[in-house]
DNA sequence: AATTGCTGTGCACACAAGTGCACACACTGT
DNA sequence: ACAGTGTGTGCACTTGTGTGCACAGCAATT
């Protein structure tokens, strides 16, 4: 068992009292400056940490921030905890984190033990399976200072940090059309993340104001399994074959669409142009390398973290406030 | 500030005492059914979470393990973290993460912050620049448990798991030996960790024992600075024109020597084949696909986490005791 | 010399939850 | 009727830290 050293210790092997020591240690101004040196000097030699925990009864707050994450396999998101703890770390709290594998049964578990550790604020990206929400309701009611980033619950009145999806995917497919591009698909995500439906707007609008006509039978809304994506491909270039780009709403489905492409012999960019969305590593490891979006998690982490922060400290009550960070397209060689 | 509730707050509204309350939730025998009853439907609809910060000073168990990362965006770590996590959320521990981004600065916060949040066991790899090791010294003396995974300081006599790097490049060379490679580069990183050392020795003595000669012109310490791998292998393919493979420390730094082979007009695998470590999204990302050795971080994540508990749990001293993962070769066409 | 002021120290309590112990009450058996 | 037994509940104390308040000790002022 750990011997973690308190200030009883530090009181009992000086003789004093523990409040003494209490007081030395944090410079209270009527403790003489002998009793501070010789407290700080047996503090320092003992290795003496304050006991964040005992502190957290009297201050009621805990110093911890849980992190709800839906993959932290999946860069974006790693990088947003980084993001995060830089802005988190500073200011003295510790991350809790819980990722969910996408599951909502692990989400709802995650909230529980936010509240079993007294956390001062939650961060979360809701999953793609979440479909109920009593939980966040839960934290709302008791007044848990929570904010959302990335995926989010956008009925729920609390702040969010969004990327523009709809402006992005917008962005991208006028970047295709620019680039002299006229039979445009799209793979999105089947499931009820506000992400992929708004980037589908986005290049459904996109189409629309060039004077395009926007066609289901080149939109595959993609359920993860891959095959899907070579059936899809397979069958949009016999339909139509003059079928120039694809705009596809993550970057590890346009790297497996630009696979399939080449196997068709099709060369991308010269037959067909891929465009992903997040600038994940993989964007810059595949040839031809990936025009993409740039999906800024480390600052997504650092402006979600700040809107937390100011949430506590400021108890502001939670509004419904929308921070969006603005698209960026990074023009690489597959488009 | 958030509204907690607790065992307090329903003794009161149920006009009773907080320890009848605090037993009727523990199944406490000697609490009637009635009361039970009462207790727990108060509790559910106030959607209450017993405090753990109260709980941990009379158990002095703070349920939480710290866990130093040393980049949470190199995809292995993250991998590792998610193995840890399923294993600890088992038996109901939370992780407070530190990701120490390589600097030992913030690898000595982190150990300090783990001692202030009374953190009931740590998890931790050391950074490519850690070259003091006090504060890991602390950490035994005050009996923490401390298990290191992927990037351990050996000396230390505490738990670790590890792949087997030495074997692991062994047989990544001897199986670019029998594709019948003669002229074979290695690519190391210049930084005082056992795993790029032990990857080096391992590819020393499989060409020794397969009778080839080891050519320090043909390996270069890499210092993270990619220019320099391009400068190394144009020189390399100057002075040796028959080289014919080059083994790689990891999977960036290998995706970045395919495309500078490509640049060279060389074809992979059929002139030059490549071999990398880590088998990172990447190595499936490229093309060709790279041919790589599996660094198996969920698995290592477990492992490591199981090892903490048992250290936890049964009390054991800690122990110089090494996991070694074996490793495992994972064919693809970069070979 | 007595009073006042100032400074340093210690005591007691707060916080949340759990537990040993004591006590109250109901019921049983003699 | 009363001791004995069993059951349910509350009191008080525990943990580490910080803070309000009281008080001790000493110096300065009256």
């Amino acid at each position: 068992m750990a011997k973690y050293i308190t200030i009883k210790e530090i009181a009992k092997q000086l003789g004093m009292s523990h409040s003494t020591v209490s007081r030395a240690l944090s410079d209270h101004p009527r403790i003489s400056a002998k009793t501070k040196e010789k407290v700080r000097k047996l503090a320092g030699e003992l290795g003496y940490q304050a006991n964040i925990n005992a502190h957290s009864f009297r201050s009621s707050s805990s110093r911890l921030i849980g992190i709800i994450v839906p993959d932290l396999s999946i860069h974006f998101f790693a990088r947003v905890v980084q993001g995060m703890q830089e802005v988190l770390a500073d200011k003295d709290y510790a991350l809790v984190l819980f990722d969910t594998k996408e599951q909502l049964e692990s989400e709802t578990m995650a909230v529980e033990r936010c509240l079993r550790y007294r956390v001062d604020g939650i961060l979360a990206a809701i999953t793609m399976t979440t479909d109920k929400f009593d939980h966040f309701s839960h934290l709302i009611k008791q007044e848990v200072p929570l904010v959302f980033y990335d995926r989010v619950a956008n009925f729920l009145p609390i702040p969010k940090v969004v990327t523009n999806d709809y402006q992005a995917a917008y962005n991208a497919v006028q970047h295709l059309i620019q680039r002299g591009r006229k039979q445009i698909a799209h793979i999105t995500a089947s499931i009820n993340l506000n992400n992929s439906n708004n980037r589908l707007y986005g290049y459904m609008d996109a189409l629309k104001d060039a004077g395009m006509n926007v066609n289901e039978a080149l939109i595959l809304y993609y359920k993860f399994e891959p095959a899907a994506i070579e059936t899809f491909i397979t069958k949009a270039l016999k339909d139509y074959p003059d079928l120039d780009a694809i705009f596809v709403f993550n970057d590890y489905a346009a790297n497996y669409s630009v696979n399939v492409l080449q196997k068709h012999g099709k060369r991308v960019p010269e037959d067909v142009a891929v465009m992903g969305f997040s600038d994940e590593p993989v964007a810059t490891h595949m040839t031809p390398q990936l025009s993409t979006v740039k999906h800024a998690g480390e600052k997504m982490g650092q402006l979600a973290a700040q809107k937390l922060l100011a949430v506590i400290e400021k108890k502001e009550p939670l509004e419904n406030e929308k921070i969006i960070i603005d698209p960026e397209l990074i023009i690489r060689e597959s488009t």
